[in-house]
DNA sequence: ATAATAAAAGTATTAAAGTACTTTTATACT
DNA sequence: AGTATAAAAGTACTTTAATACTTTTATTAT
């Protein structure tokens, strides 16, 4: 239901975020390497989410990007926001402009739950959430 | 989280649903005036329909799209996986190809609870449950 | 200062989704 | 039989998302 970017800038924060807080900055390759995604997108996508305060970066030798332990604090969905925009979770499921409680379409009210819950799961996960949950280090990274 | 082409396709089906049965049939200008689509995209989408037995059509003269009563009562989800394919509802959340519940990426069960309501939305509404359910004619159909 | 590094920023290409158009085929009515 | 109708089928175009590449800028180390 999430776009690939989409996918692959949470895969990236969180691999951001797996790293120790002290640890060198990451290079776009690294992460694309360890996300198996494609350094230049990777790049792009990063690019995005250092400009929306996602997480940060620094240019120049020893330079790269890095999370730091209040980024590690918000949540998933600041994320999906920044490369969906802020309207994924409003919009009508038969995709009508002007359907709302007052004027809902057929699939109104059973959508929206669905759709509010799904805005809650990636509101309540904090990016810290989703590190490491299984001890397998960071395999599940891997598609 | 569905597709322009697939909320396009439920609109067109809905319409036709929407119709006495046994009235003239549809032709697809028709159907995109009434719900604001592109002519050549509602035909193009209502071919791949038929194909897949969702609807009926006819050629010819006094020829057109319809449905039947049988067809009336299936799922919306015969809809979303004509046309998205029948892995919709199974795809990870994370985009991961080997996530599963025995190798669960972070968000699998979270996830899943809000997907299979979703699914379980489509399954269950039929699409003569969506046909004129507020009782203002079909404007619920313009976006 | 200079050179090296690495992201930022911009541009170009590719792929996919969506839209438009054309030709063919089946049907019904003269 | 011939003609008109209307969808089927196929092709081409457009737009957007995704990917690749290039140049610029900031930073560090020598």
């Amino acid at each position: 239901m999430l776009s690939y970017t989409c996918k692959t800038a949470i895969k990236a924060v969180i691999y951001l975020a797996s790293r120790a807080e002290d640890s060198d900055k990451a290079g776009m390759i690294e992460i694309a390497k360890h996300i198996h995604a494609s350094e230049h997108t990777v790049g792009k996508i990063l690019q995005t989410l250092v400009r929306q305060g996602i997480i940060n970066s620094t240019k120049g030798p020893s330079g790269g990007f890095f999370i730091n332990d209040s980024q590690r604090k918000q949540p998933i969905i600041n994320i999906v926001e920044s490369v969906e925009g802020d309207q994924v979770f409003k919009a009508c499921g038969l995709g009508l402009s002007k359907c709302s409680a007052s004027h809902p379409c057929p699939i109104h009210d059973d959508y929206k739950v669905a759709r509010d819950l799904i805005e809650k799961l990636f509101r309540e996960k904090k990016v810290k959430d989703l590190c490491d949950p299984v001890s397998n280090g960071l395999a599940f990274l891997i598609g």
